[in-house]
DNA sequence: CCTCATGGTCAACGGCTGTTGAGTCACACG
DNA sequence: CGTGTGACTCAACAGCCGTTGACCATGAGG
């Protein structure tokens, strides 16, 4: 299923890395599109043009194919003079920038379809994406709450992506992405702005 | 395993309709904790303390199963003296409502657990649960983009939910329901008041 | 050119699942 | 007191799944 029509004049090296990455790839489809459990190992090699068994003998498991089809790369860390009133805009790019990105999109999707179902998606989601962002941010933004505010920020960004991009509720998910950005920054920034007194 | 004793001074209709409810509660929290493809018919029925093939007498089919342990009650609707001010705070206290209730609380939980990677899970939510309250929404609120915005409203909504109920995320599932309140009103108040001119 | 390591395939196993049809037992009814 | 209806159980089937071990072919290394 490779491009190239001359698979044999690769190197042994360079064939073996062509089918890990089709297999991921098709791996990562199928997580994103149908879920862990009804993904099966037989169905992504098909779609890789490859062998079940070889699936196996590069991952070891599904589970571990899972976890390479949704390790996540690292997201830019912030500026040191980034203030509390850039938070909302930078936070809402940086999500969208994820979800929209051609390549390492289906990463995304993968993890954030199974987040309730699969328990290393879960745990993936809450403590390496979610506490990691709300820790960085609640020292960006200060105050009472500020950990709770945070929470609260990310929560409402992810109800908005899977909104967007896995339900497909019609109004977000065809709407601009700058109509997105208009109406969701001022809602955030009332977050991150602590009110003080009652 | 229902409670009585004597369970044999009860009418044949009195049992069939215990069996049912037994089922059907047991069905809501495997649904609920880990989702459909991880709950069998055998463990619904082995909580239930019955048969397996009683469920599939009594249901027909494990997705009937699903459809009827997650088919929602149907929500009160607005008095038509509501404001677009009231919204925010309204929509909070019926989500948080739906979730905390001790009774019909699984329903919600095994609906929302589901709507990532079900089919009819995420139809029901976004055609039957989302679509309605944002049409609904959008008819008070009012103004431009109303759609667009109740939307947003409603995705920043289920966000918290399932970082609260679902994920549970540190920070806000050990929160206390004022807290929450408090600081996502103002967050959706500002998505409810046109900024008219840009 | 010979040889071995290695990417890749094939067929199969064992287990679990949803589902079914025959059979059992107690209760309601005439 | 028969008798049949309906709730309930038992055992089994068929299918799909993840996983494995034996096997093949081909390219690298001497």
């Amino acid at each position: 299923m490779p491009g190239s029509p001359d698979v044999h004049r690769l190197t042994r090296d360079d064939r073996r890395q062509r089918s890990e990455a089709a297999i991921l790839a098709a791996a990562r489809q199928q997580f994103a599109d149908a879920g862990f459990e009804r993904t099966t190992i037989r169905g992504v090699a098909s779609a890789a043009g490859v062998d079940p068994a070889l699936v196996m003998q590069h991952f070891g498991s599904k589970e571990a194919l899972f976890a390479a089809a949704t390790r996540m790369p690292d997201e830019p860390v912030w500026g040191p003079g980034t203030s509390a009133a850039d938070v909302p805009r930078l936070a809402i790019e940086e999500v969208l920038d994820r979800f929209e990105d051609e390549e390492g999109r289906d990463t995304a999707l993968a993890l954030a379809r199974n987040c309730l179902t699969h328990p290393s998606a879960t745990t993936a989601v809450r403590d390496d994406v979610m506490c990691d962002r709300i820790s960085t941010m609640a020292g960006v933004i200060g105050g009472d709450d500020a950990e709770l505010r945070a929470a609260v920020l990310n929560a409402c960004l992810m109800g908005v992506t899977i909104a967007r991009y896995l339900l497909e509720l019609p109004p977000l998910a065809s709407a601009s992405r700058e109509d997105v950005t208009r109406l969701l920054e001022p809602a955030l920034a009332a977050l991150v702005t602590a009110p003080d007194a009652d």
